[in-house]
This record gives structure tokens, sequence and C-alpha cells, in this order.
DNA sequence: ACTAAATAATTCTAGTTAGAACTATATGGA
DNA sequence: TCCATATAGTTCTAACTAGAATTATTTAGT
């Protein structure tokens, strides 16, 4: 009676994501930021700015969390936030030249960091995993109707 | 030049792990837990106990949590902290009967509530995307040496 | 027996999390 | 125009997070 043959699947699902996690986060930890941190000037970098509804899509960090995050990288002035749009409800989040500068010296960095773990894996093992965490994302969400805005980007 | 063939793995990895919370998450709190909580109840139920050390472990929560997800599953009375061993600086925690309650009616009801999203996958594609993630697992733990215990188990 | 190092659990700090409630602004009818 | 509804961002609460420091106990070396 195999009536749990996805739980290994959630198990590795939870212990890979720990473990990439520990390794990012040890990284970032050293530039003096935190993931979430990282996470929104990665984002922004290269980019000329966005609102706070299209920096919570693009990172996983939910509306709540980012004012607060946006708060501390704002304090260390690396983030501006401009009342730019024609919608007043709305600001525009853009990197700092401070912000710039650090996306510019740690971007590269960190995915020197990750590289050797991700290079015992080969090319076509990732792109496999890649896909078929996909399908499994989207099993998933076809399952958890509209969290909080609609699921399909 | 493919500097970052493993973004796309990454950038997966996130979003099926978010979404799978998501919808677990959803029905666990449904149940008044939080997800830490459901996992030491799940861990513990069908045991006769472990220690912290072993429950954390089991759990993926870190020591410094798994106090207050403790503290507050024993202040319901669900969980409890016994002085058991030959070790004093030990304790085993247990479910309660009424823990034990819980686990017996939730447990098979968060399967079946996780059961239809993973069902839209085929057994192969299961059985692969967990050997995947296993590999990335072992791959990312080989570079981020000995966290916090020794990272074989 | 005695000290040094290891281990188990707790405590502490700063930050993140989801979700819900809130304020301000915008939009689409009647 | 006015009102209902939707949206953008902030605030609030309870809980979780990693990591480091702390206390108590155990183990190993001398």
């Amino acid at each position: 009676m195999p009536r749990t043959t996805f739980l290994p699947v959630v198990r590795e699902l939870a212990r890979c994501y720990q473990a990439f996690e520990r390794l990012s986060g040890r990284h970032i930890r050293q530039l003096g930021l935190t993931a979430g941190q990282f996470d929104v000037i990665a984002t922004l970098g290269g980019t000329d700015g966005m609102s706070c509804r299209e920096l919570g899509d693009a990172t996983l960090i939910t509306k709540g969390t980012l004012t607060g995050v946006l708060d501390r990288l704002a304090e260390r002035g690396l983030i501006e936030r401009c009342a730019c749009s024609g919608d007043r409800r709305s600001i525009t989040v853009r990197l700092t030249p401070a912000g710039q500068a650090l996306f510019d010296n740690s971007f590269d960095a960190h995915l020197a960091h990750l590289k050797p773990a991700f290079d015992q894996l080969a090319p076509d093992e990732l792109a496999e995993t890649a896909a078929l965490l996909a399908r499994l994302r989207e099993a998933l969400e076809n399952e958890a109707p509209d969290c909080c805005e609609i699921q399909n980007n």
C-alpha cells in the first residue's frame, strides 16, 4: 500500500532547499547582508527600478516583509524610494550608486561561491532538475489557488 | 558564455519549496499549528520520544528555534519533556495522549490534502525528482562543510 | 581526583515570515 | 458626482530563523 509515494520528494525538497540556503547564506552574511536583502539587491541590479509589487513577485518576499527589508536597505543607503510613477499609491525602488556598486562587486562573487556545488552535477542533470521542479511547482500551485496574487508568471 | 547554467535550478528550487510551504501551511494552520509545530508532532508520532538533538536533526528545526517550538507545544499540553535518560543534560520529548490524538487525527488528513498535487506527476517523475534533489543536496553539502552537526545522515 | 574539551539544551539578538488589518489612492459603475 | 470596490504600500502580531553566547553536565587526559 504505497500511500506515501510522495513523502521522499517532500523530504528531499525541504532538505535540498535548506542546504542551498545554508551554502548561499553563509556567503551572503559575509557581505553583511541577509538572504532577503541580497535577493532585493540582485533583483534590482541592472534595472532602472521597480514597484514594491513587482519586487515582491520577483523575489518571493511577501508584501509585509518587503517593507522592513527595504527600510533596512534604505537606512544603509543602498536603495532609494521615489514617488515616481503617475500612481501616487505606488513607489519606485531603485539602487543608489552605493547599492549598484555593491551589486557589481558581489553578484558575480556570489555565483562563483555557488558554482562548485552545481558543477558536481552534469548540465543535463541540472536542466532535468529545473524542469521537474517546475512541473512540481505548477502542480502545487494548481492545488493552492490564488494565494496572494494570481500565480501565472 | 553560459556562466549561469544553474540559476534556473536555484530559481525553481526556491519557488517550488515556497509553493509546497504555501499548500502545506494552509492546511496546517487550519489545524491550529505552525509548520514547525506540525513537523515536531509528525516526527514524534509513532515513536516513544526522542532528545532535542534527534528531534532537531529529524525536523530541520535548528536548536535555538526548537526550544521555543517545544515551549508552545508543551503549553498546549501536546508534548512533554522528561528528564528520562541516564544523561542529565538531555531530555526526552514525547507526545502526550492529547498530542498523540492530534497526530492520529491530522497526519493522514494532511497527506490527503497534499496528495492531489503530487498525483499530477507520474510515480517515476516523483522518484526522479527525489533522486535529483538528493544528488543536488549532497553536492551543496559538500561545499558547505559541517554547518552545525556532521552532515551524514 | 582534576582540569580541558565536548555536548545538551536554553537564551539572546536581529531579521524574516505569513497573514490580517489599516491608510491612501485609484477605478468603474450608477 | 458618488459610492463600491480594488490596489499599493505600511503596520501589526505571533512565530520562526541562524548564529552566537550561556549554563549544566559529561567525557577524556593527566
